[in-house]
DNA sequence: AAATACATACCGTCGTTCGGTATGAAATGT
DNA sequence: ACATTTCATACCGAACGACGGTATGTATTT
């Protein structure tokens, strides 16, 4: 193929590609040959010049999946009009409204048989989500006395954890209905912790995910 | 290597190379041929002949790990002088104290970096353990009023996520501050949950396997 | 001319297969 | 009772195809 004057595209296709086939087939069941055969056209030597390895495709993969939902995390946190339990309100509740999750759950990757591209999302969300952006915003509602937690980063990992990671039917395979239970249990536990951040919006948007989920298999 | 009378020693021998590479180099960076070096005189005409595939020696070995878990779990809820709760609390004391967990500390597997072992673990503890046991406890803690668990299956979910899994510090790192802050955290949630299972007791013996763990890399 | 964006041929290793041998217990024959 | 045959099983090791990765070459841009 002919050489590209604005090589960021490439490594974008690339890139586009890896995941496509990522979700589809799993990390482990998708081979460089056949990121090459589903780009037409372009070569191994190509991918091996704007990547080092398969592995640092999956982080690059995954770096851009966090970085789309991190700059919506970033312009909540850095508000100036709302205290630290709103914000983390208004995290869930985009983090699930936002209309970019239709096409996630549409395209309905089965990350419970993915266990490399689920557990370098789950990685990335610990190792940067969490500090960047959850726990100041804990910290804030902290000193802002709307949040009571002794132990921010701790909470903020419990809290993702249980969200981003138990509450995704993608990895837990849920049902509707355990869905819905799920919710139900994690809002009580939240409740009880003093953060009530879920509503009865979050709770129909998360029943109309996993139907979309369970739909697209 | 001559014929053995017994196979299952043979099996066994296999599965406890197996185990100690995987845990000493990850799943992935084990190859067969590692096994059979570290065999003594086994071919990996034997391996196959035991076991049909890479993953299924995963498999097996997860099943070894989990059972000999199991045994105890069993136990216990099989017990008819013990309410719910008091079943729930036993698990988690025998969980933490039993000796065998010292040797596993010791050997110190880096989890963080073995995502397959750690997915199998995981799934085997939501697939078996929590419908066999934790579930059936919660149940029983239901019908004799000792516990307040509406959904039982998602409450047994969530508390084998946050004990086996987050609480877990060679699955997540934690130094032996993180380990105590997460046990507090977490104590504090279960007894929102009216689960006030975690005693004095097992936060020491926490800290001493994460210091263990630590002290062995 | 130097650097970059790709192509191509090639390498070593991997998981897996497969034809084959050795062994021993059960079935059969004497 | 012992000898012979049968047959499933334990194990061997060469070979295979696919894999991730590299070395080197070539064309294009700067």
């Amino acid at each position: 193929m002919a050489r590209n004057k604005h090589p960021e595209e490439t490594a974008n296709l690339i890139l586009d590609t890896a995941l496509r086939l990522f979700m589809e087939k799993g990390y482990e069941h998708t081979s460089i040959q056949d990121i090459i055969n589903q780009l037409g056209g372009l070569s191994k030597g190509a991918i091996y010049h704007h990547f080092k390895s398969k592995e640092d495709i999956l982080a690059a993969v995954t770096d851009r999946i966090t970085a789309d939902s991190n700059r919506m995390l970033q312009e909540i946190r850095d508000r100036k009009d709302m205290n630290g339990k709103d914000k983390l309100k208004a995290i869930f509740r985009e983090s699930l409204l936002r209309p970019v999750q239709d096409e996630i759950f549409t395209v309905a990757p089965d990350m419970s048989s993915n266990p490399r591209l689920m557990y370098s999302i789950l990685k990335e969300t610990m190792d940067l989500t969490v500090p960047d952006y959850i726990q100041p915003i804990l910290e804030e509602g902290s000193a802002d006395g709307s949040i009571l937690a002794e132990h921010p980063k701790e909470v903020s990992e419990m809290l993702m954890l249980l969200t981003n990671f138990w509450l995704n039917p993608m990895i837990f395979n849920s049902t509707v209905e355990e869905s819905c239970r799920k919710f139900q249990v994690l809002d009580q536990v939240l409740q009880g912790m003093g953060l009530d951040v879920f509503d009865e919006d979050m709770k129909n948007r998360l029943e109309e995910l996993t139907q979309i989920y369970r739909e697209h298999q």
